[in-house]
RNA sequence: GGAGGUUUAGCUCAGCUGGUUCAGAGCAUCUGCCUUACAAGCAGAGGGUCAUAGGUUCGAACCCUAUAACCUCCA
């Protein structure tokens, strides 16, 4: 069968994975074996994959496919998460180009309208998932919406709010004005935003003078109850007492005094709006200001603000207006550039708007400890461990996690509200309803009070209705579920069969972006020890961020990421996912070479993505290199014949591979389990590639035949098994494809599940310690080639060496004749004049050499050169021998060392004069 | 303002417990090769004040202190 010359992954792809489909090789069910299980972070329903799935997704495969094939119980669980506000705003937008309003449309209508939207697009990026290679059980797919996962998140929340840790009350929250809902403080993105000052005139109140007030919301004034000093400022002092005339309503408002100014801030005097900014509350408090709510829920001025124009104004638009008619009735008096933060909401972009409002909210302080603890004494270990720092300071400053949103879509609030207001919290209303009367109390009781005429008839209490019972219309937070994840996707909160519960948790290893340490590891770790006692899963493996060449962000509405599919279409998924590893360490952003749009315009970045070569990338390309750099070495070994009359030949070469093998195993091993991915990927791409191919296969390559002897063929099969089964978890799609064709395989084998390779404990050091030296020598007379302008193959040299037959790279012969390509090899106990001379180790070489005069001293130089530094060496040494210090303080294997090294150096020094 | 991090080749980054004259990889560059697996390849080469200044040590890219620049998180 004649192979193709490069490879080519869209052949393999599809091919395999469906295969591994059909096999079930990732599905996992409890047995005796011991588990390794991975949740997948949930991506939302709404999500297309980007890069920093490719990347989190990779490692999660590289991890749970080397567990599987070194004999675990491999678990991988896919999902999705149902993502509240981005969820609903795409709905709602969805129905708006169909002409229907979301106010317009029932709760049931509209849950009924977005479970559609999920069907048909929420699997989206599970599927591309696939692509990638990702070896999830998909039959354990969860989705933080479906009946079960929302069961837990109800009784969750029972659980919690009767043991105290639930409260709901009035606050000053983060209210997202595009969403219509609160958010929680981490759901907000402080941007820095190019504002103004603005400079404005209150008359006081039974004077002509004004006091002037900066402000960078003037839209905000009709809602100030008062304004503020110092009580330490000199300049307002006389002003104890005094009222202010607020602009355009004229309202009265008192002049107060309290600490929290700032005296050198502004004018040193603040307006207060206690509706409107969360210190100006409470300041409000304090000094029991009145509050006027003067913006609605959608942030356009409300009838609060007295003002019938600005009404209904959206808030930066009527700062625009206020600002101008100010300047018109002369109130104000200057305006500044001015830069400050910004808070706005991470999944709408809304500017945010302290409001307040009443939600609910969890305690924290009591539930964040375990957590801490546990993370800083490495119950629970981060990779890399520097994250520890940014926890332990979220952790210590916690405040109560706001957890009601005013949206449909997401786990309603298990809160009953009875006609006299009071709240009842139950798994569902017919709990709820039960509850509640028994609250009142047996009705037996009641009846038979009235029957002894304690209390009359009429007295006794009517038992309440499920009419009686409303529940409360908002919905939680979508991190209320997600970060029950690792318990309720093997239904840890389900009564009855906890087989899976029991065996799969606590899970091994979460792979995270660091972006929601907060959002998301924090969590999860309170809800484990909270909810089971134990921790949610052993190890976290951090990544970096995904920036463009530039080093930005990538984001929608920049342009600057690349499609993830068109990558694997472009390179293979095997060559994409080694193009993110290879130079990607734990926690560290990666820089993705691909271009970028010229600018943010729609043209540019359309245009961009028309182009066929804005998808290029080095990373990728290296991948798909190394791809093809196996499929040949895969052609070379599948193109030679076995001849059984031939004699081993080639055992040393044989066994200097094998130990190769053996040391990278080892390597392999350590970084494997201490996450370093990206060093054993390369350190596997090193030996594949130098000492397998570039060595190796060119060291017992057939020369005037096809034929080959058995036992180097066979051997030689074996290490390449190996190295595709190493290779496997990183490159899954070639590996299985050529594991599959070097030898006949059984249906329902496969290299996914096949037995990882163990360092044995053969190791031969004589090869490795012969080829280096070997090797050193056939770069000298490559280098030799090179600087005379020889050809590679036509020109045949000879190869002189001093001293006799019996050396340290005898075995090694053959194969420096062949790869220097020399004619013959012989021996001499004399200089041997007109020839190159060099010096490997304490032996000197000649290559007989027609000379001119250049090359003569060309040759003389690099010897003088290299005598000169190993001169130098040999007088390091000695300075470190000789000083009493060293050889009192240094380890003794180090002294050893270095006398070593000195003899080295000594017996190099000879071979360099005696070539000279 | 508080905390953390980074600074090593033109670029992106390794360098783990201080110990070879230790400075390493890939990409890029240069030179020569279409050598019968691979030009998506082969062979070879050049390229560095390890941010700066001190200190500890027999010994520092690595530990300590200060400075500078940049980044991130929190407020």
């Amino acid at each position: 069968m004649e192979i193709s010359k490069t490879y080519n992954p869209a052949d393999t792809e599809q091919k395999w994975y469906q295969y591994w489909l059909e096999q079930k090789f990732f599905e996992s069910k409890p047995d005796q074996r011991e588990p390794y299980t991975i949740v997948i972070p949930p991506p939302n329903v709404t999500g297309v994959l980007h890069m920093g799935h490719l990347l989190n997704n990779t490692i999660q495969d590289v991890l749970i496919r080397t567990a599987r094939m070194k004999g675990k119980n491999a678990c991988w669980v896919p999902g999705t998460d149902h993502a509240s506000i981005a969820t609903e705003a795409k709905v709602v937008q969805m129905l708006k180009e169909k002409g229907i309003e979301k106010k317009d449309i029932t709760r049931e209508e509209f849950l009924k309208y977005a479970f559609e939207w999920k069907e048909k697009y929420g699997g989206i990026i599970l599927h591309q998932l696939q692509k990638l290679g990702a070896s999830c059980d998909w039959s354990r797919t969860r989705f933080t919406m479906e009946d079960d996962m929302s069961q837990a998140v109800i009784d969750s929340f029972v659980d919690l709010y009767e043991k105290g840790y639930i409260y709901r009350c009035i606050r000053m929250v983060n209210w997202d004005p595009v969403g219509k809902t609160a958010l929680s403080d981490e759901e907000v993105i402080f941007k820095e935003n190019n504002g103004k000052f603005y400079y404005l005139k209150y008359k006081i109140v039974g004077t002509n003078d004004y006091l002037t007030i900066a402000t960078v919301r003037p839209e905000t004034i009709f809602g100030d109850t008062a304004v503020c000093a110092n009580p330490n400022d000199e300049r307002y002092e006389h002003l104890k007492g005094k009222k202010v005339i607020v602009p355009i309503i004229n309202r009265e408002v008192p002049i107060i005094f309290d600490e929290y100014v700032d005296k050198d801030f502004g004018t040193g005097i603040l307006k207060i709006t206690p509706a409107h900014d969360i210190n100006d509350y409470e300041i409000g408090l304090k000094h029991n200001l009145e509050v006027i709510d003067t913006i609605a829920d959608d942030g356009t001025l409300s009838q609060a603000c007295g003002v019938p124009k600005y009404v209904g104004v959206e808030r930066f638009i009527a700062r625009k207006q206020i600002v101008k008619e100010l300047k018109e009735i002369g109130l104000l008096e200057k305006e500044e550039d001015y830069k400050n933060q910004v808070g706005t909401s991470e999944r709408t972009g809304a500017v945010i708007e302290p409001k307040l409002s009443t939600q609910w909210f969890m305690k924290m302080q009591d539930i964040a400890k375990p957590a801490l603890e546990n993370v800083m004494n490495d119950t629970i270990q981060f990779h890399p461990a520097k994250f520890k720092n940014m926890y332990r300071s979220w952790m210590e400053n916690l405040k109560d996690w706001c957890i009601s949103r005013q949206l449909w879509w997401g786990q309603r609030i298990p809160a009953y509200y009875l006609p006299n207001g009071e709240i009842i919290v139950a798994k569902s209303k017919e709990e709820a309803l039960k509850k509640a009367n028994d609250k009142i109390g047996h009705i037996d009781g009641w009846v038979l009070a009235a029957e002894r005429g304690n209390i009359s008839y009429d007295d006794i209490p009517k038992l309440y209705t499920e009419e009686d019972l409303k529940q409360d219309e908002d919905v939680l937070d979508t991190w209320a579920s997600s970060w029950l994840w690792p318990i309720s996707v093997f239904d840890g909160f389900k009564e009855g069969d906890k087989k899976d519960f029991n065996y799969y948790y606590p899970t091994s290893t979460l792979v995270t972006g660091f972006d929601i340490i907060f959002f998301w590891v924090a969590r999860m770790i309170m809800a484990g020890f909270e909810f089971t006692g134990k921790i949610p899963f052993k190890d976290v493996y951090f990544t970096g961020l995904i920036r463009d060449k530039l080093g930005r962000k990538m984001s929608k509405s920049l342009g600057n990421s690349p499609e993830a599919l068109r990558l694997i279409d472009t390179y293979g998924a095997d060559g994409v996912r080694f193009g993110l590893l290879r130079s990607n360490a734990a926690g560290n952003d990666l820089l993705f070479d691909t271009d970028v749009p010229k600018s943010q315009k729609k043209e540019d970045v359309e245009a961009f993505s028309n182009d066929p070569n804005s998808h290029n990338s080095k990373l990728c390309e290296q991948g798909r290199n190394f791809n093809n750099k196996i499929w040949n070495s895969f052609r070379l070994l599948k193109g030679w014949e076995i001849d059984e009359k031939l004699p081993f030949k080639h055992q040393i070469a044989v066994e200097w591979i094998e130990t190769k093998l053996n040391t990278l195993l080892v390597s392999l091993e350590d970084n494997i389990n201490k996450y370093r991915l990206s060093e054993a990927l390369n350190d596997l791409y090193n030996v594949f590639w130098d000492d397998y191919c570039a060595w190796y296969l060119e060291m017992i390559k057939p020369v005037d035949s096809n034929c080959i002897d058995k036992e180097t063929f066979d051997r030689t099969v074996i290490v390449f098994e190996k190295l595709l089964k190493i290779l496997h978890p990183f490159m899954p799609f070639i590996t299985e494809e050529l594991w599959q064709n070097i030898q006949k395989r059984k249906n329902g084998e496969s290299i996914c599940v096949a037995q990882y390779p163990n360092a044995e404990k053969v190791q031969n050091e004589e090869a490795i310690n012969q080829a280096q030296l070997a090797f050193d020598i056939i770069i000298n007379i490559r280098n030799f080639r090179n600087k005379k302008g020889l050809s590679p193959t036509k020109d045949i040299l000879k190869l002189v060496i001093k001293g006799s037959q019996n050396n340290d790279f005898q075995d090694f012969e053959q194969y420096i004749k062949r790869l220097a390509n020399l004619s013959e090899i012989s021996f001499t106990t004399e200089k041997t004049e007109k020839a190159f001379g060099f010096v490997v180790k304490n032996y000197e070489f000649f290559i007989p050499f027609e000379e001119d005069e250049n090359s003569n001293s060309n040759s003389k130089e690099q010897l003088l050169k290299d005598l000169e530094y190993a001169k130098g060496f040999r007088e390091s040494i000695l300075k470190k021998l000789e000083n009493e210090k060293f050889v009192q303080n240094a380890k003794p294997e180090i002294i050893e060392n270095e006398k070593k090294k000195l003899a080295d150096a000594e017996a190099k020094i000879k071979a360099l004069e005696g070539s000279l």
